[in-house]
DNA sequence: GCCCGAATACTCGATGCAGAGTATTCGGTG
DNA sequence: CACCGAATACTCTGCATCGAGTATTCGGGC
């Protein structure tokens, strides 16, 4: 019931395509590679040949023949019907107008990050920066192929992810600015969260309450959850993680 | 073969939970909510226990105790093995250093936004960028709720989606400035091949070579997808969705 | 003491999707 | 003319995910 039938994006790139002129499967694909949709829209053949039966079933496009060139085996055309030329512009529509929230995974990540020492951190995400670095330069060299070529309207979605990774490398570029001179705010608790070999309950919600208790408190004490949280750990884990990463 | 056993980053959260202290699944999602982590990391009941049991299977947690309360059924509570530490740092590392790509459901809408007219396009992202400003307000309420009380480790990933947010409301207002205000490259072909009854091939990537074919050529006489391409027809579907958009 | 709604605590089946795998054919090279 | 790698054109299976559904229990009002 997610309120279309179809739900996957590349079934709107189909139609779109199929709106412009009748095509097979192979076809389609090839037409998105060629005009860098794949950037923007996930395609995989196994999802393609699935979205299309799905899309035929609903009436939304149709087989119009099968032609077959020299020995290949045959393709099936197909075209859009005008109830998948209404279900496109309704959906494309929405698609513009209504910003849907969609969880990234680097979001997932800050929301955890008082599970790593800030100075892991920061080497972290100083690997991230040059990785950023990397993908804004792509972008970027996408845009100055494509935009003497085709007009600015078939390349609008690279300007829009320039800019989102622009502004995430500042973002993060900021941050790790931020612990490194330790103006972070309460940088010095997350630090010794992280050294103490008896760690205050740094991430408890019951934190406003003032800190007169929690020294082996029932919460903690359950047992199981504390081993190997002593001193020499996190030296460890800094060495062989940081080795790995780099090798990546 | 996605790499992680458990591929979730609801996973994640669980391991980042159970480091903690040992819980039962439901007081799991309980916490996540309280902590507002709920808008960071996708939780449903559903993923919530299949992912507990998952971790269970490669021992990464494991059920410690059984527990009731009242009359209440039995609750399993579950603690993080040193396994499950190691994989939580690790995988939370990588979140942190290596950005993924992710496709969103607006940058698939804008690779195909020569689909639809350019009057149509900019009421729209009107509409989007007054959503916008509704995300952005309440993002910055949570942020002015969460600040006094919380040091700023536990709140970041709000920062991060409210700049993102605001980022995106920018350019979404530049894109419609210049389409509003005639600057936008390519603007007239656009709109042409919108108001014209036989449109010319906007979108074919041969664009560059002279257009001297293609009037009623057999690419487009194939029949079926041309219906309902009449002058009337922007006019009924511009009105008719706009009604509906604005209802939602 | 009874009723109602909210919270608790899951279960389960359908669906969608990824992506590895396969079989064929074309084009260029030695 | 034999071969090899790249491109063509799919197919198939397993797994994750989703969210609706269920059954119970607690708390508060009357």
């Amino acid at each position: 019931m997610t309120r279309r039938k179809v739900s996957n994006p590349l079934a709107l790139a189909v139609l779109s395509l199929l709106l412009e002129r009748p095509m097979h499967p192979y076809e389609m694909s090839r037409t998105l590679r060629e005009r860098n949709k794949e950037g923007s829209i996930k395609l995989n053949y196994g999802s393609l040949y699935s979205v299309v039966d799905k899309l035929v079933a609903h009436g939304l496009i149709e087989p119009q023949k099968t032609v077959r060139d020299g020995r290949r085996p045959e393709r099936t055309v197909y075209g859009a019907t005008s109830a998948g030329r209404a279900e496109f512009e309704d959906w494309l529509a929405e698609l513009l107008a209504i910003p849907v929230k969609e969880f990234s995974q680097f979001e997932a990540g800050l929301s955890l990050l008082p599970g790593l020492p800030p100075e892991e951190v920061v080497d972290l995400l100083d690997q991230r920066c040059v990785q950023l670095e990397h993908s804004l330069a792509s972008s970027e060299a996408i845009l100055k192929a494509s935009a003497p070529s085709l007009p600015r309207l078939f390349w609008i979605e690279w300007d829009y992810v320039r800019t989102h990774l622009e502004t995430d490398l500042h973002w993060t570029r900021k941050l790790v600015g931020e612990i490194r001179d330790g103006s972070f705010d309460g940088l010095a608790d997350w630090r010794a969260f992280h050294t103490d070999d008896t760690p205050p309950d740094l991430a408890d919600p019951a934190r406003d309450v003032p800190a007169d208790d929690t020294r082996g408190s029932d919460t903690r004490g359950v047992g199981g959850a504390d081993k190997d949280t002593t001193a020499d750990v996190p030296q460890r884990k800094a060495s062989g993680r940081k080795g790995r990463l780099k090798s990546v």
